[in-house]
DNA sequence: CATAAGGGTTCCAGTCACGGGAAGGTCAAG
DNA sequence: CTTGACCTTCCCGTGACTGGAACCCTTATG
């Protein structure tokens, strides 16, 4: 398979495969005219990888995963800490978001939005 | 006032303020000594900028909101469009990572998070 | 046989909003 | 006179790619 092949059925962008070749969460061969040659557990890592970064998972934590998941030694507590650790992150993130959402939304409500210059928004911004 | 106390006053790290002068956002004077001298004026326009990143608006976002505050011929309706866009944003934001929780989650409480190595959160990756 | 289209390759620069750190100038206190 | 706390500029690094230039390989067509 070339790279273009792969890129279709993996769903990820050929540079971004690339990209994953240089900092090693791949390796394909090489054919005779210096194409990148993939084999099909090129593509299932590719594959994988892309779901988990779907799930947000850092690159870091996709080089874990893929690790774990190649070594049949693991322990699932392993995998369940990463995941684990992701998820808090996210309930933060979450909930910074939601408290920026908040206060915006009271803002844009208070704001006329008509052709007047008095704007709640921009006063909340000028005085805290 | 130094960028030290104005740091301290508006809450800005220093390089941060330094980074705002560098892209234009606040043009402090000089002392004959070649540190930065800035005025209440400066302050004020930093702590706008602070908050204003502080509910997640973009760079570039604040430069408009701060061109708005300083023209007096505005119209709220120009502040409301501005923060409107952002609020979708932050809408969407969050639908997507409370998507990434929700599986995550789900995947999270299958997993048994003990010495053996069977893991549901490695099978939904490898398999989809 | 020339060429054009549609692959592939490398490498460099840019993104966003800073943060770290080096190398050095300035100022007030002891 | 030195110490220490400031300040200055400059350059590199971040995460995870994306865009683009300049070039090579293969196949089909006039």
């Amino acid at each position: 398979m070339n790279i273009g092949d792969v890129s279709r059925r993996s769903g990820l962008p050929a540079k971004t495969i690339r990209y994953y070749e240089d900092i090693g969460l791949v390796t394909p061969q090489r054919s005779e005219n210096g194409y990148r040659a993939f084999r099909d557990s090129d593509l299932h890592k590719l594959a994988f990888l892309g779901r988990a970064r779907t799930l947000g998972f850092s690159i870091e934590d996709c080089r874990t995963l893929m690790a774990l998941y190649e070594d049949g030694e693991r322990e699932s507590a392993q995998v369940k800490a990463v995941a684990q650790q992701h998820l808090d992150e996210i309930d933060a993130k979450i909930a910074q978001l939601e408290s920026m959402r908040d206060t915006l939304a009271h803002l844009v409500h208070c704001c006329a939005g008509d052709s007047r210059p008095d704007c709640p928004i921009l006063s909340d911004l000028a005085a805290g």
